[in-house]
DNA sequence: GTCTATACCGTGATAGAC
DNA sequence: GTCTATCACGGTATAGAC
């Protein structure tokens, strides 16, 4: 097991599968192809993470920690940055995307395919809730109670049901799916995160106040 | 073939495949267990469909002209009873979400399985842009009209976005993952479609308005 | 410790016999 | 319309090379 001192190719398997399974889904992908698209024996993989199961796995909580660490960060720092009533909605959902733009920003396309994974397992009932809940649900939880306090007075269900559409929007998005870019005849394209981004926080902020505040500002 | 007229038997097979696609995805079910859930030799299925993708179109085809029907006329029926100026963004994005709550009405869990497939295509960069575009893209076009007289003076390209803002937060819905059940401690229910578009349209509908319309009302 | 070659055996889709 | 045979491909275990 190498997973203290990643090899070269343990790490080749490991980007071939995140974006095979990402276009694939877990399904969609056998063993041989992401063998032979990182250039390595089909044992290799059984070798360093055991099952195929296992493997998913493995590219599923690779970049998890990173990921979280960037969100919890910019959360964090817009609470440091504002007054006493804590920052405001369109703030905290700021820090809560604006960190997904490292794939752009680091030019490294892992870090798309791995968001894309994010959207095929967040989207599945089957793997829905067992990956993403042990994976995300502190962070999202620490990001809800920002939106509450935001929003004071805001009902519980209110605020789950408005998270869950912003979470449906951001998902959409992850998955980059090309279907905007045909829908729109070319004048949005699914994988410009930036412009995805600069028009869902003051949609789901605006959301977020219409439901949970009465639409108040 | 007997999609002219078409027989239980084969009837039972696209109820079984639908709910097995819907769940598991297009690669992780096999001809077998559709077969065996259905009651039927392994071999009938390809007797009446073909191939395994051909019978995965079948599925995906066999609600959509209903479900487009019943959109538009809701549409349609929004857009007469109204004024003028059209209905609003609230009426429009009603009538584009509450006729999917044919699942519940009706009873046939059918649909449920149908819905979260919906779900599945539109999230997958695979399947997506191909499955989705033929079937759907006509409606949401004229829904996308719809928005335009009502929210006039918008731009293009805020429009789209906007829509795939709805998109996503429907898709999720749809997929019914149980996710917002743990995130939420039972407080609610991914399968309570109603608790969904009551805080789904108002939520949008503020969107939009921000988004397309500085927030004016 | 890292990696390749190969073999095993179950399962898949599909065609053809009935 | 049904049953069966075929044959390729899947995941995985093992043996041994470097």
């Amino acid at each position: 097991m190498s997973r203290k001192t990643p090899s070269p190719k343990s790490e080749r398997i490991l980007d071939v599968a995140e974006e095979l399974f990402a276009q694939r889904g877990y399904d969609g992908v056998t063993l041989r192809q992401i063998a032979t698209g990182a250039g390595v024996d089909v044992a290799l993989a059984s070798y360093h993470f055991g099952k195929k199961l296992d493997l998913f796995n493995a590219v599923f909580q690779r970049r998890a920690v990173e990921l979280n660490e960037a969100r919890l960060n910019a959360l964090r720092s817009c609470q440091d940055q504002s007054g006493p009533d804590g920052p405001d909605v369109e703030q905290i959902i700021e820090a809560f995307l604006r960190p997904l733009e490292i794939a752009q920003e680091t030019g490294d396309q892992g870090w798309t395919h791995y968001l894309a994974l994010i959207a095929y397992v967040n989207n599945s009932p089957y793997w829905g809730q067992k990956m993403m809940s042990k994976l995300f649900d502190k962070l999202v939880l620490e990001f809800i109670e920002a939106l509450r306090r935001a929003l004071p007075g805001a009902r519980d269900e209110d605020l789950y049901w408005c998270y869950h559409n912003l979470s449906g929007a951001l998902t959409l998005t992850l998955a980059q799916t090309g279907r905007i870019d045909k829908l729109s005849g070319g004048k949005c394209q699914s994988s410009d995160f930036r412009a995805a981004y600069d028009h869902m926080i003051p949609f789901t902020a605006a959301g977020f106040r219409e439901v949970c505040n009465g639409g108040k500002r």
